[in-house]
DNA sequence: ACATTGACCTGAGAGC
DNA sequence: TGCTCTCAGGTCAATG
């Protein structure tokens, strides 16, 4: 689930509930999720203050603890989540940290397979660049230049460049070959053979696919999406072409050859 | 520079 | 129902 756009939607879900509030204690179920950071480390740092904003690079969340020069940073691996919850209420399932809130409310960093990791950065932009993150995929400045820019000098798939965190951040299988299928380029077709109009396609696909996920959280997905039909032998919405499986860059791909040509 | 593979973890779902 | 097998939206390291 964690793609970008996904994490945008835990970024506006934790904005809409866990700001401003007292941390009163901090519950770490289980210390392999936590990057380099101890869990009374942790503690330490959260107990007592609370969260003043969000900010989200990629497809990590970034939370800053009011009073105190750190923020918090969750990565939510292949399938982690939030929830935020009452008293009553039971904790979620597989819960790896759960922070219990002055007011009575919960927010349970919920992560099933532990693939995820939760630290601590002193500084969000030193992050991003000591970990050699490339730019976020939806910030504004990225623009079609600095697009064309990420993959000047590639030689690899298309598909491989977009889901590489270094060279853009925050797409991952699925939107990968959702924007692919939007542009109707081969998940395979190689980036030194891509012409400048398909870049630009490639590049337009890109936000409009990750906005309109970020969308479908109200709506559902556009009817000509990918998404719904990640299926071998489903019919393509586009064109009835026949979806087909793949493997690219060592993940499942779907693609319909149909209308996703210009391989090699 | 890139692709491929296996590893890290755990659970859901398919097939028997 | 229960067992076994396969696969999963992320990332890293090792290898070719």
């Amino acid at each position: 689930m964690p793609e970008l756009p996904d994490v945008q939607v835990f970024k506006e879900y934790l904005d809409a509930t866990a700001l401003h509030q007292r941390i009163d204690h901090v519950h770490v179920a289980a210390r392999d999720i936590l990057d380099e950071v101890s869990a009374s480390t942790l503690r330490r740092h959260l107990k007592g203050r609370s969260f003043d904003s969000t900010r989200r690079h990629g497809k990590h969340l970034f939370v800053e603890v009011e009073g105190d020069d750190v923020w918090l940073r969750l990565h939510f691996g292949m399938t982690g989540n939030l929830k935020y919850y009452e008293d009553d209420d039971e904790e979620p399932d597989h819960t790896r940290l759960r922070l219990d809130f002055a007011n009575g409310y919960h927010l349970a960093y919920r992560n099933t397979r532990k693939l995820g990791q939760i630290g601590l950065v002193g500084d969000v932009d030193e992050y991003i660049e000591k970990e050699g993150l490339g730019p976020d995929a939806l910030a504004r400045d990225f623009d079609l230049r600095s697009f064309r820019q990420a993959l000047e000098g590639r030689h690899g798939t298309i598909k491989g460049a977009l889901m590489n965190q270094s060279v853009i951040a925050g797409i991952g299988n699925i939107y990968a070959d959702e924007m692919l299928f939007y542009a109707g380029v081969h998940p395979e077709a190689k980036i030194d053979r891509l012409s400048d109009d398909t870049i630009g396609e490639i590049f337009r696909a890109m936000k409009a696919v990750l906005e309109s996920a970020i969308e479908a959280r109200v709506r559902d997905f556009p009817r000509n999406f990918l998404v719904p039909r990640r299926e071998e032998g489903a019919e393509c919405p586009r064109c009835h072409g026949e979806i087909t499986k793949t493997s690219v860059s060592g993940r499942s791909t779907y693609f319909c050859p149909d209308h996703q040509t210009g391989k090699r």
